[in-house]
DNA sequence: ATTGGCACTCAGGACTGATGAGTGCTAACG
DNA sequence: CGTTAGCACTCATCAGTCCTGAGTGCCAAT
């Protein structure tokens, strides 16, 4: 176990390290934080510190930085998540209103979390495994497409436009329209599937053709649900810190376009504490990610399972405010998203 | 007037600073081009460039680089755009196979672009001033909320949730639907809001509330049509060559996620030669563009507007690829899209 | 108009020494 | 035993110096 004030070195080393952008010397640590020991006491706290590689020099005569390890611990044990200022409240609540459009509405937070943090924010549209069909519609569109229309009872609302290529009997339409109807509302999004399948039989030889475009085109709108999707916001912040985030930073912006990794990335991470998560450096376990942190909370919409939104920057980032606006945002949009 | 072989000196200059990246020098350009004079006589020509503000030096002592008006000169009249290689046509495509889906199909050409070039590409979605209403459709989801659906003849599809905060009679809903077609189909996207608002009197004043709602959102819809929508893919290809463009990349990014400036620049710029527009440098008049050229090409699609497409670099880039490329996808695009 | 020759400039690399922040260790202290 | 003062040591950083070589501009000769 870690002594008392060594641990307490250790949050020093890392608010000051965080201010400043700078390894921090024993001299240093005492002059600011008040340490009623002397410098060398603190030189033998650092020496314990390092050897169970808390911190690390840069070079021989160098102040001490966090290691992973060090961050970690610094964010288990030793970080107080500060309450947000009432500023940055208002800006919360007048951020975001509310509004019909989820679309709209996750643009908003997606915004404000990234201007909150100074931080690139990522949030996750919410998954649809468990929620349940609504109603399917139709709408024609020219008279060989028709506009597919899913509503889900998260109030989400999924459309997509199928091209039969020949024109369409809308009759006939309208009849496997009702039919799917039937069949399918109010079983869950994750049934559908299994459920078109079984039903495919039903249909006349002469009226399959139509039937079953129109059933493949609907799996693929469920799926298309499914499948995760991300929205992000802020890149410029993580450019200005680009020296902060190793060599590779290019890379980096190809993983959060390419949306997998990070998706990845998110769902890994099981929140603990506050409902807040972090994973820091190494603990990423991705190529190029080495030097990033990444803060994740779930939120709740109505109905729909969890999804989830944070934030990723350079690991020497402010801990403590980051953590409290990513909470803060799951927690205002959990809250909006039940209206 | 330029002399020929100063102008071929130009051409020469512009080739190998963008093949080098450094600065080129008279005897390099003697071994490199085969001219058949001495590196002298060269550094002549270049003092004649230099006098006409085109080619400069950055230290008294070094070669020469291209200024925005030499780029300008090559794009103009040095410069032939060449054809693309039957790997890169095989790409395009492969990758814009038709779908009935504009999103997607916007979304793939933009990624293909950024590919095909290793710039950042963006994509204009098409306006919609000229297109007409084709049909104007409702879709019930709850019991106070109405999927609104607009259909234009440009195979585009905008929809929108409206919240009537109070239960939905829906026979009065159909009934205002109704009316609404009637008066609106076929009538071009421009004068949508006019008509309506001469509209508005004939509800009975029991009924109005309703309709105002809905003619409210219908109105928002076709603005929310009129306000230009880019996509954007391939920040990565910017952040790796972060060093040519300027102090201020994180402003760059800022700009492109603002969107604002971006289709600022895009619609100021009027496609001369090709069909294919080139704004280098200064002459982009926009804070932290000093250097970056865009390039970009208006598409067609069926009945649409003209909208834009292109690529965003370093003023030091590919022309001939990069003019190429996006006059090829632009094309590509414009077929596909009029299926 | 072109060319060879030549003096000149200057960025960049290699090397130097001084500075100072910061360290680890040891011996003394309470 | 934890703490402290003292001290020798390390090493990144900075400024200064010199050197080299690529590249230039200009001039006189062709």
């Amino acid at each position: 176990m870690i002594p008392e004030r060594s641990a307490e070195v250790l949050r020093a080393i890392v608010q000051d390290y965080i201010a400043t952008r700078e390894p921090v010397g024993s001299k240093a640590l005492v002059e600011r934080h008040g340490f009623d020991v002397s410098a060398a006491t603190i030189r033998n706290d650092m020496a314990l510190l390092e050897e169970e590689q808390l911190i690390a020099q840069p070079h021989t005569s160098s102040g001490r930085i966090p290691t992973d390890r060090g961050y970690r611990l610094f964010v288990d044990k030793l970080n107080e998540v500060k309450p947000l200022s009432a500023g940055e409240r208002a800006a919360i609540e007048g951020f975001l209103t509310d509004g019909a459009d989820l679309d709209e509405v996750l643009g908003r937070t997606v915004r404000l979390l990234a201007q909150l943090t100074n931080q690139m924010a990522i949030v996750q549209y919410p998954t649809l495994g468990k929620a349940t069909v609504r109603s399917i519609e139709t709408v024609p569109v020219t008279d060989t497409r028709v506009l597919l229309i899913l509503i889900t009872d998260a109030n989400r609302i999924e459309q997509h436009v199928i091209d039969f290529g020949v024109g369409v009997d809308a009759v006939l339409l309208a009849e496997i329209r009702a039919k799917l109807n039937t069949l399918l509302v109010g079983s869950s999004l994750a049934l559908v599937e299994t459920k078109l399948r079984e039903f495919e039989l039903e249909f006349a030889p002469e009226r399959r053709g139509l039937a079953l475009d129109f059933m493949g085109n609907l799996i693929q709108l469920v799926d298309a649900n499914r499948t995760d999707k991300l929205i992000v916001a802020g890149a410029a912040n993580l450019a200005r810190r680009e020296s902060e985030l190793g060599p590779d930073f290019s890379g980096l912006l190809d993983a959060v376009e390419q949306q997998v990794v990070l998706l990845r990335l998110m769902n890994e991470l099981r929140s603990e504490q506050d409902g807040v998560a972090v994973s820091i450096g190494a603990e990423n376990a991705v190529d190029g990610f080495a030097n990033t942190t990444v803060v994740v909370s779930g939120y709740q919409g109505e109905g729909a399972e969890a999804a989830r939104l944070g934030v990723l920057g350079p690991t020497r980032m402010d801990y403590s405010t980051n953590m409290a606006a990513v909470r803060a945002v799951a927690r205002y949009l959990s809250k909006l998203l039940e209206n």
